[in-house]
Parts: structure tokens; C-alpha cells; sequence
DNA sequence: AAGCCATGTGAATGGTCGTTCAGGGGATGT
DNA sequence: ACATCCCCTGAACGACCATTCACATGGCTT
């Protein structure tokens, strides 16, 4: 066989071919990018493909980002940015009970990945394609929520509202937040409102379940 | 910039370049493969790329694989088919408590998922790219785990031996049990031997963070 | 009316890709 | 000694890539 370099991707999520409402062009750009990327991954899309869904050209990409790489970077950015702020919101919006505020970031967390499928799938899956400089600035805004999630968890650990589960006396908060935060952020994987639950149902089984693995004390 | 085909890929995991054993060339291309698919990506290694690491040239690669995907599903399948002969393993050995059931599953899913990050990973991440045939037997062997958890989580939760959650009076199984697996298979994208968990600890970690979100009553 | 700027086109550049294939040993069996 | 195999090499093929560039186009301000 010959090369084909638009070998299909199997689909993670499939969406709508998304009819267009006219729009400024950097945001149809954006857009088209987001379903590609989502669909068959940041290398096997060409900018052919991305500025041929938008009606343009591939020279017309280059008036509105300096390189594929800047457009990827744009588009992960601008979701990761938006989930920092709404997580932050989140707590500090639920009040000084590190079990409210533990359930409160977990719902949000979840509602996001599940209505923002395709926006999260890509921010996390296709990060790694982004060259060094560009890659760090998004670790760094990955690695403030997981500190947010560990501050919730070591004052509620403090303060004995949580009795987080430990192996041979010693305990590992951190590790704990990595697995809460692996299992909300892959329902962006495999969700779909063909499901049984709804989206807030998922948050707030998913919010259950994280109260009940740091072992929060019912009040 | 002119095209860089070989763009790195921040490494999600680094390996040790692996001082050889002469090996059957078959192995040595595996070995090679497993390494570069997870340090960059299965779409940016060439053939060239993985011939070279093994002192051979592009055109040797076809001696013993058909094609470039042939080769990725083949060491795909490969783990997948262990890791579900492991679980099926752990679940049987486990005699007749859901409870006991559930721990063993996820002591075996974790500790293998930290012992061979780079087989692991590559097995997750990459699997998208396989052709159309190739990706439906792996899936199905994932479901098939995914099918052993829900029937531990079944079981247990028939005997009132779990209390799972529920919303809205509604529970889904399959939900949680996806949330598990994502828990524990995504610990290969992040744990390193320099942690301050080792592999057993985590397992137990996990296995003991799944019984509480399930509900297991304590003996 | 004239000039400017933002925005688009599509050919050209210099490179990489997976795969094929004719030919070259070195071992093994006769 | 010879034939037969397996495994290798490296050039060749046809295709496609991101990015650049000379050139249009059309709306705004002067």
C-alpha cells in the first residue's frame, strides 16, 4: 500500500459536521480545528483540511496564526485557561467546608467534561504535540488545578473532615488528587448523552465517589 | 520554518535508551517500537526511526511485518491480551467475596499499569490510530475487562456486600466501573519509581480508594 | 480618486513518508 | 559443490507535508 497520510483515526467522539453560522474567520478556524484535532488527532490533520472545512485556502491560515503549532497551542490555551478559572471559582464559591468545596470542584470538573467533550478531549490528548516552550505554559495551568485539589484535600485531611485512605501508615495526597483528577478528566473520553445519566447526574455520582474515597465524614 | 516531520513529542514517560541483548530481530523491532511509540508518538516515528534503533534498515521491517500498523497492533495486542488473561487470573483466584474480587482486580490492573508504563501507554494512547479491523479487537478485549468489573460491581452490590452510589435513586454500574478503570489505567501516564509510593503501594492505595467508592461494607 | 491595509489565492520550495523491489550474502541441507 | 532458503540492503516510487511568496481583491480612509 502507498502512503496515506489521512489515514482515518478512529473517531473518539463524533460530531456534527456543524453547519457554520457566519463568523469571524479566526474563530471558524479555530473551530474546525477543534473538530479535526478532536477526530483524527493534531498530526495527520493537514492545514489543507482545517482551511478547507472553513472555505479557505491553506496560505490564508498564516494571516491569522504564525504556525500550525501556534493554532494548536491557541485552541488547548484558551479551554485550559477556562477551566482553571472555573475551578478556582468553584471553590471559592462553596464556603469553608473542604467537603463542600471538594464537591463542588469535582462537579464542575465533570459537568465541563462532559458538555465540552471535544475541547477537553483535545487539550488532553494532543498536548504533547506542542513544542517546549508552548507545552510547559499548559503543564503549568494542569499542575495549578492538581494543587487546588491537594489544598482541598490536606485541610480537610487537617482538620479531620476527611480520612483520606493511606498504605502502611503513610498517605500520599497527592497521588490521591492525580487519581480523582484521571478518572473526571476521561468521562471526556467515553461520555455521550446517550448515556443513562445526565450530565449533572454524572457530576454529582462522580462527586459521591471522590467524597467517598477521601473518606469525608458524613454530618 | 520548514516541515520537521520528526517535531519532538514532549516525552510522557522517559526510557532509558536499553542496552540490547542480541535478540531475534522480531523482538528487537517490538522493543524498539514500544520505546519510540511511547517517548514520540506513533504517527511521527518513521520505519527509518525504528530500524535504526535496532541496526537495521527501513526495507528489513517488511521481513517481518506486513505494514507499519500491522507492527503497532501487534504489540498492541499483545499486552492487551495479557492484561486481560491477568485479570480474569486475579478475579478467579479470589474466591467467592466481591469484595476480595474487586481488591485483587485492581492490586493486578495497577501494578501492571506502573510496572510496564511504556507498554501500557502505548497501548492506550495509540490505539486510535490502528485501521478500522485491527481497532475492533482491541476494543473488545477492553470492554471484556470492563465487562469482569461490572460483574464483580453487580454481584457485590446483589449480595449487599457494596452500597454503590446512586443519583436520583438510579445507579449505574457501568459508569463507576468505567470510572475505576480510568483511575487506575491512566497511573501510566504519571507515575515514576522516584515517587514516594512504590508499585505495591499504589496498588493498595487504589484497591482500598475502589472499595470505598463502591461502598464495601468492612468486615 | 487614490492609496492602504487586511485578507485571500495557489504555485513553488525543499523536504519526509510508507512501501516495493532487484540484488547480495551466509547458513543449511543435499 | 550446489541449490535453497532467510534475511538483509539501499535505491527508487509516488505521494503529501508546512511554510513562503508574488500576486489579487475589496473595503476603508483620506
Amino acid at each position: 500500500m502507498t502512503p496515506k497520510r489521512n489515514a482515518q483515526r478512529a473517531p473518539a467522539v463524533t460530531v456534527a459536521p456543524e453547519r457554520d453560522p457566519p463568523r469571524p474567520p479566526v474563530e471558524a478556524i479555530r473551530a474546525a480545528a477543534f473538530t479535526q484535532f478532536a477526530e483524527r488527532g493534531y498530526p495527520v490533520v493537514t492545514v489543507r483540511d482545517i482551511m478547507k472545512a472553513c472555505g479557505l485556502t491553506q496560505g490564508a491560515l498564516y494571516n491569522h496564526f504564525r504556525s500550525k503549532d501556534e493554532l494548536l497551542h491557541d485552541i488547548i490555551a484558551s479551554t485550559q485557561g477556562e477551566l482553571e478559572r472555573l475551578c478556582q471559582q468553584a471553590v471559592a464559591g462553596a464556603g469553608d467546608d473542604p467537603a463542600a468545596q471538594l464537591a463542588a470542584f469535582v462537579r464542575v470538573y465533570v459537568v465541563r467534561h462532559c458538555r465540552l467533550r471535544v475541547e477537553a478531549l483535545v487539550a488532553n490528548r494532543e498536548i504533547g504535540w506542542l513544542s517546549g516552550e508552548r507545552v510547559a505554559d499548559i503543564r503549568r495551568s494542569r499542575r495549578a488545578i492538581r494543587d487546588i485539589l491537594v489544598g482541598i484535600l490536606t485541610r480537610g485531611a487537617e482538620r479531620g473532615a476527611f480520612d483520606p485512605p493511606r498504605v502502611d501508615g503513610r498517605g500520599d495526597l497527592k497521588a490521591i488528587a492525580m487519581a480523582l483528577l484521571d478518572q473526571c478528566t476521561h468521562v471526556s473520553m467515553w461520555y455521550g448523552p446517550g448515556g443513562m445519566l445526565s450530565e449533572e447526574q454524572m457530576a454529582k455520582l462522580y462527586a459521591d465517589m471522590a467524597l467517598r474515597a477521601v473518606g469525608a465524614r458524613t454530618k
